[in-house]
DNA sequence: TTAATTTTGAAACGTTCATTTCATTAAAGA
DNA sequence: TCTTTAATGAAATGAACGTTTCAAAATTAA
């Protein structure tokens, strides 16, 4: 009976995720994304509901893009120090190929919003969550296969290491000098080698 | 002649400062800052000019703020490693005060605005340039002092040492746990050690 | 073909936005 | 005191905001 929704949400968030990504949340407008999407106002509200729940659609959108990215990367990975170094090489390359300086939209969400809505301060935890995890992972095989020292537990070098990756990222924003930034990395990796 | 201005600069400044602090600059409208700082609407535009004009002062105002009390922090220190264990007791602080996880106001102007005014641009490369010099001044005399070591020229270990504090300003946003912050500092400052 | 359901287009909603205007009030040097 | 200049208050500007409305068009199962 119902006629179906004919786009492609995907395209739809693709499209979306690079508007708030280059404008951020509060600098993004509504008429942008109707532009941006080729979808009729009428049509975002009865797919979304609202701005926000786009926006927490493009959230999850850009997680995952990331974790299908990374998990490509690592398929390449044949110990725990390629591994880790495969997920640094994906944040650079993110990086280097940023032209227009727009940094992470994770991170610059978390900077613009975590103190503003509830529901995506949520979100932004358990995608912290998931990455510490994923990183002390890595930390505690490197550490068993002994590439990695044990001056300190997996679980405090993945959070040393994400702290590292924000920054990182903070930092690719004003300088994407590609060798400044191998030489951070090195000196990062060299405190669980 | 003229009436002169009859409001305390330094005291509008730093109510604004904290509203832009709190809300971003795209989240904060005219009206916050017409009821933080208690001036007049005309007022603010004939003394700033703009939004954008008054968010400028803000920026300078939170920049030599900063210095200050960095300058005082400093007093006490007797060599580059008191020197450097200073600075990031002052951004350790600074985070476990935050009680409303603002982050930093610099770090969110930042991923705020860089691709989008480039007046700020310019302001932040140039803030960005201070940092990097007094860090890099720092190493530098560690280095001379031989508490600090050679394996990575100052201005290097200058760059990891600023994207280090960006990384752990973005970490404390979610995570504002006394003794997790203290040892991502202690593995980072290893590193130069 | 018909009935059901959704997408679409366009306009309008009321609110808020940054900024401007301007008459009034206040202060200081001449 | 008078003139000059600035601060103030309140209202208005027009544009943009997120969101809603609703009739028309489109699509599918029966």
């Amino acid at each position: 009976m119902p006629k179906t929704e004919s786009f492609n949400r995907n395209q739809v968030l693709q499209k979306a995720t690079a508007v708030f990504h280059k404008k951020g949340y509060n600098g993004t407008s509504m008429q942008d994304l109707v532009d941006a999407t080729s979808l009729n106002r009428s049509s975002i509200y009865n797919s979304f509901g609202s701005k926000l729940g786009m926006f927490m659609e493009v959230l999850s959108f850009y997680q995952s893009s990331g974790k299908d990215q990374m998990g490509k990367e690592l398929m390449h990975a044949h110990n725990s120090s390629d591994t880790i170094t495969s997920i640094f090489e994906m944040y650079l390359n993110d990086i280097l190929t940023d032209t227009d300086k727009k940094g992470c939209l994770m991170v610059n969400c978390k900077s613009e919003m975590v103190n503003q809505e509830p529901v995506i301060k949520s979100f932004l935890e358990q995608n912290q969550e998931q990455t510490l995890a994923m990183l002390e992972d890595v930390v505690h095989n490197g550490q068993m296969e002994k590439v990695f020292n044990q001056n300190q537990t997996a679980n405090e070098y993945a959070l040393y290491l994400y702290s590292s990756i924000q920054g990182l990222r903070m930092t690719g924003i004003l300088n994407n000098n590609e060798e400044e930034l191998r030489n951070i990395i090195n000196t990062v990796l060299k405190a669980i080698h």
